[in-house]
DNA sequence: GGATGGTGACTGTCCGGTCAGTCATTATAG
DNA sequence: CTATAATGACTGACCGGACAGTCACCATCC
């Protein structure tokens, strides 16, 4: 989608651009990015960022893409097919806060989708950023069921849908000013988030989604 | 906060400035939205507008503020003290989203405080939105354990928080355009969301929340 | 007629996008 | 191997539109 161009100047300079674009449009949002600005930062002029991109907009697009792509290897890239749901559960809310911490610019893009004027961004990310997830946890889920993991009853799409909405509220705590606030409210933390806060409520999300997966009382439970 | 002028005209004419401000805010997010627009929306001029609010910001704040208090009578205002835990965070979570169907420009503004350039207002506003709902869900579980219709071994505050965590996921789902979609792509909803199947959604929601709360039935019983 | 509220043209600023011109690199000619 | 030509990436001054906030003037009511 980008113009030609950008495949052909030094990848260091590519990159440079892209992460500074990703940084500034995370911290400021889409509309309060000034492409002058942007420009300064990548150490670039600005006439050259629309030799790359036909627009701001597309540009947007692109950094966002970028970001879900990275996103997706970093969360699911050492995931190993034969762990049991429990496990890959664990693995993603772990992978994931990582890379949020690593790379918080990416978490921040996907959340601006969500606020007001967006709308037309929402239509073109918003399915290809929740499709993948929401399959992945459909199948490991679908598949626990089928293993006696995860109990019979379970409505497959209702329970992905809120693991996800757990995940995306425990992400969003780690790098929005908002969400940030709220979790230290609610935890009574006072001084800064510390990793080990931080931890601690990833570990006794992981342990409600797994009380709540688990099949009732009866034997060949086990697990982990 | 605002200027007196405020309270001394119409109150029609005070209410139809609001409504249309938080209609303008919640659709177009702060930044884009135009005074002068907003001027004409309400039918007034321009230069009224700065009669009763020193700036663009302190006009936002004061809607936001109101929606706030707006929200609350909605959502807290026919509750009876007596009801249990259970009723009680039903009768929340139903009246939330009849409010935010009705009204669901406060919920839109409130989700712009979490993204990119909102942190000046989170910093004032983040607080005073979840201390209530925090400290209200907090006071409802600690007596539901105290009266045994919650599980002793409950972290209250870490419950508190993943409830309310569902709570605004649902609630975004109604009036985000990505969380629409998002939860369309998660339930594989192919129409419109339909009032059904969103209520279907809120029951099932409770039920989650309930069977996590509940006291596990055999082991450790402490009456009965 | 003084005070208070209402008005919209005006101003300064900001920003996305343009484009005429520059210059480093590469291709071609001698 | 040098000289000349061609290429296209790079640049930033500039333009047009948008928008927050101002202010000189008007309307209305006591």
């Amino acid at each position: 989608m980008p113009k030609q161009t950008l495949q052909k100047i030094k990848p260091a300079k590519r990159d440079k651009l892209l992460v500074e674009a990703a940084r500034l449009f995370a911290q400021r949002g889409y509309a309060a990015t000034d492409m002058a600005e942007l420009a300064s930062r990548a150490g670039v002029a600005k006439g050259s960022l629309y030799n790359y991109f036909e627009s701001k907009e597309e540009l947007y697009l692109y950094v966002c893409r970028q970001g879900l792509e990275l996103s997706r290897q970093a969360v699911y890239g050492g995931l190993d097919p034969a762990w049991d749901v429990y496990r890959q559960l664990e693995h993603i809310f772990r992978q994931g806060a990582a890379f949020v911490r690593a790379r918080p610019e990416y978490l921040l893009l996907y959340l601006n989708v969500s606020s007001a004027g967006m709308e037309p961004f929402a239509e073109k990310l918003s399915r290809q950023v929740e499709k993948h997830t929401a399959d992945f946890l459909k199948a490991r889920l679908t598949e626990g069921v089928a293993q006696g993991l995860v109990r019979a009853d379970l409505n497959v799409n209702q329970a992905a849908f809120w693991i996800n909405g757990l995940y995306i509220i425990f992400m969003a705590s780690l790098v929005s000013r908002h969400f940030q606030l709220r979790l230290r409210e609610y935890l009574e933390i006072k001084g800064p988030l510390s990793k080990r806060a931080i931890d601690g409520q990833l570990t006794s999300t992981i342990a409600l989604i797994h009380s709540v997966l688990r099949p009732a009382a009866p034997a060949r439970t086990r697990r982990r």
